[in-house]
RNA sequence: GCCGCGUUGGUCAAGGGGUUAAGACGCCUCCCUUUCACGGAGGAAUCACGGGUUCGAAUCCCGUACGUGGUACCA
């Protein structure tokens, strides 16, 4: 079922970074443009001047660009509908909040903050403990519904602080199809009249989407289910300015969640694993929190983890590519309820990725690692031999280091718990026997794995010591621990003579 | 408090009137490997609760509980 002219948007608060839900807010947006031929835009949603912060709408478009998503239109892409920034489009606002005021369906209000404070301290009780602007109480406030019009006007001119809210109508079902959870409705008079423009002229976030919505030709507006709640607001701003059949078709995404309840992006530390996309400063406490990026893991895996959180196609597929999923998704299989985030599945998911990925993808970020910890890598080919040698033991890209840093620099330290109780003078001979016959061979520099493993195996044989305990302390002299891959790869690996050396420096150590 | 949304193993989940209730992560056992992994074979573990409807309910309905979001001149 491929739609015409499908146009979805993403609408990020540049303030906040992209965490986990972000992500995949704007993947699922994604997702279903391209499946269905639209357009995806990323439109911000910088409402609030004074919370602007240089640099984080950058910051999200990075993390876009990480993640393999490319918008169509957008502040960055360009686009035949901008500007695409919330702050540049100021001045289209507040025609629409006043049409609604002549149309009757919102007032001014001149109630100052002190006002407003009075009126919820005096109003609040134990059963209501957040009274709120409805149709209970604004007659008892100064606004455009209470005071004569004369008042009004004169009150406009002197250029009175003031907001436009919306005159929510008195019980009246308002219920509209959502993609994923089907018909909701609310009952107009339980919700509050929301602000739909501040009092420094911007507008908030209710008049600001559907305005938007509407110039930008949205088709499909999916975002996550904190909006359910605000939906009849938007729903009947859609009704009175520009005809519910123009309204985009909406789906409210179900939340991620913590180990223990809501996942918090502020003190994402304390769960031990990533909450945002990449490293990302709060520019009020300039606190960095480690990103997913950072912390090792591969675009691909970060994707798919979350595309599959909260969805599948219903088949026992876990491993999607980018393309696989856009061919497969479907919003309607998206899930109602919220999703408790595994750091473990993740990982889970990274090592799937290390190992499916052919090793020269992700070289150069396995070689920042390496650099990271002061080793430089100049020789490709043996670094990615050395890469494919240990991937199937790496589960974050930063594992390649602990995985294989012997490759580069030998051993200081030994598992001498394991070599002392095996460690004799027999085996002590047998290796200063094998360092000599591995240095009278006929070959230069490249020996093979296997001369290697021959000699290794007559020499075992000759002397009748058991090859296992040999091969272990054999290991540990090359290596430090008793890990990594078959040791007579990581001798031919090393080379000879770093072998011999290795052993040596072993010999005069154990 | 009120309103909205939700609820299948510890976690992600398939299944939407009749199934031995898939699969994956994690955990445990064994095999492979005289290393660590990878891989392979097994195992423990689930329909939140209570009422209906029905010959039959994880599936449909109603309550309750629990979780979660909203209740701002934040998004």
């Amino acid at each position: 079922m491929v739609e015409k002219n499908v146009r979805v948007r993403f609408a990020p608060s540049p303030t906040g970074g992209l965490h986990l839900g972000g992500v995949r807010t704007v993947l699922y947006n994604y997702l279903f443009a391209r499946k269905n031929g639209g357009k995806f835009i990323v439109r911000i949603e910088d409402t609030d001047q004074t919370r602007f912060v240089e640099g984080a709408e950058k910051y999200i478009f990075d993390c876009l660009q990480w993640c393999g998503i490319v918008p169509d239109e957008s502040p960055v892409h360009g686009g035949n509908f901008g500007p695409y920034r919330q702050s540049e489009r100021k001045s289209l606002y507040r025609k629409y909040a006043e049409e609604l005021v002549e149309k009757g369906f919102a007032y001014y209000a001149f109630d100052t903050t002190a006002d407003l404070e009075k009126m919820r301290a005096d109003l609040r009780t134990a059963e209501n403990p957040s009274p709120q602007y409805d149709g209970t109480v604004r007659m008892a406030m100064k606004n455009s519904l209470t005071i004569s019009p004369a008042e009004v006007t004169e009150l406009l001119n002197k250029g009175t602080l003031h907001v436009i809210r919306i005159k929510m109508p008195e019980n009246e079902t308002i219920s509209f199809v959502d993609m994923i959870h089907g018909e909701v409705s609310f009952n107009s008079s339980l919700v509050d009249d929301k602000v739909l423009l501040k009092a420094d002229g911007m507008p908030t976030y209710h008049l600001a989407v559907v305005a938007d919505d509407y110039l930008m030709e949205i088709t499909h507006a999916f975002r996550g289910e904190e909006w359910l709640s605000s939906a009849p607001v938007h729903i009947l701003l859609w009704k009175y300015l520009f005809g519910s059949e123009h309204m985009p078709q909406w789906a409210h995404l179900p939340l991620i969640l913590g180990p223990s309840g809501k996942l918090s992006k502020r003190d994402g530390a304390k769960y031990g694993f990533p909450v945002f996309a990449m490293n990302w400063v709060d520019h009020k406490t300039n606190e960095l929190t480690e990103g997913f990026k950072e912390k090792g893991f591969l675009s691909q895996a970060f994707i798919n983890m979350l595309a599959v959180l909260g969805w599948n196609d219903g088949s026992e597929q876990e491993i999607f590519s980018m393309e696989e999923l856009i061919d497969k998704f479907s919003i309607e299989r998206v899930h109602k309820g919220g999703a408790k985030f595994d750091f473990e599945k993740a990982k889970w998911y990274n090592q799937e990725w290390i190992k499916k990925l052919p090793v020269a993808s992700y070289a150069a970020l396995a070689k920042e690692v390496f650099n990271a910890k002061s080793i430089a890598i100049d020789d490709e080919i043996y670094f990615l031999k050395v890469l494919e040698l240990v991937k199937d033991r790496c589960t974050l890209l930063t594992d390649f280091y602990d995985q294989a840093h012997y490759f580069y620099v030998p051993p200081t330290v030994y598992d001498a718990a394991s070599v002392k109780p095996k460690w004799d003078e027999g085996k002590a001979g047998f290796f200063r026997e094998y360092s000599h016959r591995l240095l009278e061979t006929a070959q230069l520099e490249q020996l093979p794995m296997a001369v290697f493993e021959t000699i290794f195996k007559d020499l075992a044989s000759e002397t009748n010591i058991k090859l296992g305990e040999l091969q272990m302390i054999f290991r540990v002299m090359l290596v430090g621990s008793k890990t990594g891959p078959g040791v007579f790869v990581i001798a031919e690996t090393i080379g000879r003579d770093a072998t011999v050396e290795r052993i040596e420096n072993a010999l005069s150590t154990f």
